[in-house]
DNA sequence: TCATCTGGTCATGAAATCTAACCAAAAGAA
DNA sequence: TTCTTTTGGTTAGATTTCATGACCAGATGA
C-alpha cells in the first residue's frame, strides 16, 4: 500500500476571484439556497461582494457546465434539482420598499437593533429591497420571492394593505413592522398613533390655536390613517376649531400646497407633520416665507428623528424608543416562529413626548 | 461543543496572495520543515512559486509576528517555538464614543453595512460605547476594556488621537474608521476630506463669493483639520478672498457665533459647514434672520445625509457611498485579523457632488 | 582577490478586478 | 395603451496586485 506523504511545503493556490465565486454560487446552488431562478445579477453582485464582470464570468461558467440555463433579459434558470435541505430554520427576511439608505434614519436604528438582538439568539437576518412587493397587486413579486427564499419568518417593514392581504391568504409566518392595516389580524408591533394624534391635538387646541393644518403623505403606510383619527378626534372636541388635511405627493408638492395655505386669508397657525424628513420641509419653508416660528405658525412632529434636534428652533416631536421597537420585534419573531399559530399580538409603544421650541 | 451554523451564501473570501504565502510558510515551520535558518529568499520564491516582493511581504509579516528573526544580509534565523497565539476568534469589537442613536445617519447605514458583510463571511461584531475611551487619557479605560472583551480586530469609531497612540503602542489588532490622526500609521478608511474641501472652496470661489466662513466643530474628529486644510489652499489661490473659520462648542455657541458674524459690516456670504446636523443649524438659523439662501448666503455641507434632501432649498453637498464605506472595512478588517498591520493603508473614498439649491 | 551569496530596494509592465456607464428588450404598473 | 422599472449584455477607463528584472552593499568562501 502506498501513502501519500504530506507535502510540507505547498506552494499558494492562487485560486482567482471568479472561480472563487463559481464554488460559492455551487455550494448555494446544492443547498437549495434559490428556488427555479437565479436573482438578477445586479443583486447576486451585492451579496457576493463582487462587480458584475466577475460575477458573469462565473456565471457564463455555471452555464457552460449546464447547471444554469441562460435566457435573454430574463433571469436565468436552475437546471439541475437540488436536494433542497435548506435549512430556512433561524433565518428572518425583511422586506422593504426602498434600501436601508432611502429609510427614515429611525427605522434603521430599529432594524439594527433588531439584528443585534436576533443575531445574539443564533437568528440571521436578510434584507429584500422589492418596489414590485409594495404595489396594489403584489401576487406575483411576492409569490416568487417568498418562493424563491425560504425564511422562517417574514418581517413587513412599512407594508401596504394589498401585502398583508397576500400574507394573510398564504398564511405564511410573518409580522408587521409598523401598522396593520384594519381588519388584518397579522402581529404587529407599532407606535401607538392614535394616542400620539390625540396628546398632540390637545396640545395645539390648549396653546389657544383654532385653525390647524395636518400634513400627511398620500401613501398610506405608517399608521397615518390612525394619526389622522386620534388627531381629528382631539380637534373636534372644540367645535371653533378648524382642521386642514393636507396630503402631498411629493416634496415639490408639498411646498406648492404650503404656499397655497400660506396665501389664504384668515391662515393656519399650526402643523402637525407626521413624517419627520417632511418636517424639514415644513419649517424651512415657512421660515423661507418669514414666517416666525412658534409666533405665526406652531410646528409639532409625529415621528422623533434626532436632526430635529438640530433645527433651529428646536423641534416639539414624539420620539419612540428605537431599541425597544427593535426588542420588541426580536421577540415577536421568535414567538411567531415558535408558535404555530399566528398569534395576531399587536404591540403598542408609546412615544416620549419632547417639548421643543415649535409650540 | 459549539457548533456554528453554516451559511448557505458565502461570498468569496479574497486570500491575498501574500496572506496564502505566509499560510503555507507557517504550516512548514509549524512541520518542521527548516531547523534553524530559513532558506534564502531567491531559493523560497522557487519552491513556492511567488516574487519576491510577495514572499518578503510574508517573511517580514512573520517577523513581526515573532516567528523568525531578520537578520541583514544572512539568512533569517527560526524562532524555537512558535508561539500560534493566533486570536483565530471571528469577533470585531466596535468602540464608540456614543451609542448608535446619538450618531449621524450616516454612520448607522455605515455600520450596518458593516455587520451585514461581515456577518455574512462568520464574523460577529460587537459594540462597545464607552466615553472614556475617548479622553486626552484614555490607558485605564483601554486597558480594562480590551482586557474584559477579547476581539480578533478592534474597529475605532470617530477616534482620537490619544486613542489611536495606545492601540499603537500596544500593537493591538485594529483600524479606524474614518481618519486617523497625522503620523499614526494604522489601517484606516476615510472619505477624501482634503480633496472635498478644494472642491468646495474652488466652487464657491468661481461663484463669485469671497467672505466666506468654514463651519466646524471644536472637536477634532472626522477628519476636520484636512478638510479645513484642503478648503483654505483653494481659498487662498484667490488673493482678494477672505476666510473666517467658526470653530463652535456647542449647538447654542454655534447659534451665537451665527448672530455675530450676521451682525458684521461686511457680511460673509459663504458658509462650509463640516457637519450635516449643523448645516440645519445654519440654515435654519439663517432663515430664520431673514437670509435669503441662496442670494444672501450660500451654504455646502460636506457630510451628505439624506435628510439634506428635504430641506428647502435643498442642500446642495458631497455624499459618500456608505454602502461601499463599510464593505471597504468589512474587506479591510478581515485583512488585518489575517495579518497584523500587514499594510497600514488607508483607503480614500472620493464622495459624490450634489449639486443643491444652496448655492 | 574575486566570484558568489545574502537581504534590501526600486522601476516597469501585465493581469485581474472594480466602477460606472450605456443599450435594448421585456415585464409590469397605472 | 403608455410609462417606468428591471433584465441581461457590453464597453471603457481606473486601480490594485503581482511578476520581472535589475541594482546595491556587505558577507562568505575559494
Amino acid at each position: 500500500m502506498k501513502t501519500f506523504p504530506v507535502l510540507p511545503l505547498v506552494p499558494p493556490q492562487r485560486v482567482s476571484l471568479v472561480v472563487q465565486t463559481i464554488q460559492s454560487l455551487r455550494a448555494a446552488l446544492a443547498a437549495g439556497y434559490w428556488r427555479e431562478t437565479m436573482p438578477g445579477e445586479r443583486e447576486l453582485c451585492q451579496t457576493l461582494e463582487v462587480s458584475r464582470p466577475t460575477l458573469r464570468a462565473a456565471l457564463i461558467e455555471l452555464q457552460r457546465a449546464g447547471e444554469l440555463t441562460s435566457a435573454a433579459r430574463s433571469r436565468r434558470c436552475i437546471v439541475a434539482k437540488a436536494a433542497s435541505i435548506h435549512p430556512s430554520g433561524r433565518t428572518v427576511a425583511l422586506i422593504s420598499p426602498m434600501p436601508l439608505r432611502r429609510l427614515a434614519p429611525n427605522m434603521v436604528l430599529m432594524i439594527d437593533a433588531l439584528r443585534d438582538h436576533l443575531g445574539r439568539s443564533g437568528w440571521t437576518t436578510h434584507m429584500h429591497v422589492s418596489r414590485s412587493c409594495f404595489t396594489r397587486h403584489p401576487d406575483r413579486a411576492l409569490q416568487e420571492l417568498t418562493a424563491r427564499s425560504p425564511a422562517a419568518t417574514w418581517l413587513l417593514i412599512t407594508s401596504v394593505r394589498p401585502m398583508q392581504e397576500w400574507f394573510l391568504r398564504h398564511s405564511l409566518r410573518c409580522l408587521v413592522a409598523g401598522t396593520c392595516s384594519e381588519g388584518i389580524g397579522l402581529p404587529s408591533v407599532d407606535a401607538a398613533h392614535h394616542a400620539t394624534g390625540r396628546h398632540a391635538g390637545a396640545l395645539l387646541l390648549r396653546k389657544g390655536h383654532r385653525r390647524i393644518t395636518l400634513v400627511r403623505s398620500d401613501e398610506n403606510t405608517g399608521g397615518d390613517n390612525e394619526s389622522v383619527r386620534g388627531f381629528s378626534a382631539a380637534i373636534a372636541s372644540e367645535p371653533s376649531a378648524t382642521l386642514q388635511v393636507m396630503s402631498y405627493r411629493s416634496r415639490d408638492h408639498l411646498v406648492t400646497l404650503l404656499d397655497q395655505t400660506l396665501r389664504s386669508d384668515a391662515p393656519f397657525t399650526a402643523y402637525f407633520v407626521l413624517r419627520s424628513l417632511d418636517v424639514l420641509t415644513v419649517i424651512t419653508h415657512l421660515l423661507r416665507r418669514n414666517r416666525h416660528i412658534p409666533r405665526d405658525a406652531a410646528v409639532v412632529s409625529r415621528d422623533g428623528e434626532n436632526f430635529l434636534d438640530h433645527v433651529s428652533p428646536v423641534v416639539t416631536r414624539y420620539a419612540i424608543d428605537t431599541e425597544r421597537f427593535g426588542r420588541e420585534i426580536s421577540r415577536l419573531v421568535r414567538t411567531v416562529a415558535e408558535t404555530r399559530t399566528l398569534n395576531p399580538r399587536t404591540i403598542r409603544l408609546m412615544p416620549k413626548f419632547i417639548a421643543g421650541e415649535t409650540v
